[in-house]
DNA sequence: AGACAGTACATGCACATGCATCGAATGCAA
DNA sequence: TTGCATTCGATGCATGTGCATGTACTGTCT
């Protein structure tokens, strides 16, 4: 009996989850897109530019943004590969093993990156917050 | 400053969101597989059996569906579609409006989602309660 | 060195999804 | 009744995704 009824409890957070995840997900698709970026890129993008170093060594490998993102291997390639498209990251070798990729975010990537975080930012603030302004 | 740091709240939150939802929908995605079943799939035929009636009027307006799942319009009149192909649902017309369609588990979609629903209720034990086992 | 299992990324393919649009039906107004 | 805006659901189209596989490279074992 409290079984089920700590199942419902799932049941309703599941329920919860996805709605929350839906609306803001589709917000955010929405916003991004008038920058010309999906949610998915912004993700990747996002993770290039809190790397290592903001200006320096900008380089990560393909897995290590694999683990970052909630993609798998081949949407990631593909991805990486419109961003490279759109001028927005480079691939290049690794020197240390010739199967990986390094990807480095380009200026232009940087920038769109820049440019398109506050944007994320509100969104989050109006879909999670729920109206919460931190007013300062 | 203090605005800074809730927006910071604010992406660690989604970034939660975001690892618990693609976690939870892919082992879903996964065992419902195993049963010829998407994760949007079972969503539908959840909502058609917890409907009015268990088993009298399960009758649904494709509108009444979309309100509850979180699906555009398109794609869940080809995920009914699909449904009427596999003999889950059937699809009929509206005496009221005849613009509606209204759709109705068949036995054989009812049974399946009565074999489902456990190993729903399984995965969202599994993976949202992680392990806080509702020892009665 | 040579063979072989394992890893990293790319790609063929099938499929689900969203946007824009279409055809049908409704309701309201003239 | 006729005309028009609106709504309901279906469909063409472009795109993003995952699975399975392919290709290139690494490391190990003999």
């Amino acid at each position: 009996m409290a079984a089920k009824k700590a199942e419902q409890v799932l049941v309703d957070q599941w329920r919860d989850i996805l709605a929350v995840h839906a609306r803001t997900l589709c917000e955010l698709d929405r916003e991004l897109h008038r920058h010309g970026l999906g949610a998915s890129d912004f993700e990747v993008l996002d993770v290039l530019a809190g790397g290592p170093a903001s200006d320096g060594d900008c380089s990560y490998r393909v897995q290590e943004i694999s683990d970052r993102v909630h993609l798998s291997q081949s949407a990631l390639s593909r991805l990486i590969a419109r961003l490279e498209k759109d001028g927005l990251v480079t691939r290049g070798m690794c020197p240390e093993d010739r199967r990986g990729v390094r990807v480095c975010l380009t200026p232009k990537g940087r920038t769109l990156h820049a440019e398109v975080l506050p944007v994320q930012r509100a969104v989050l603030t109006r879909m999670l917050a729920g109206g919460t302004a931190t007013a300062d």
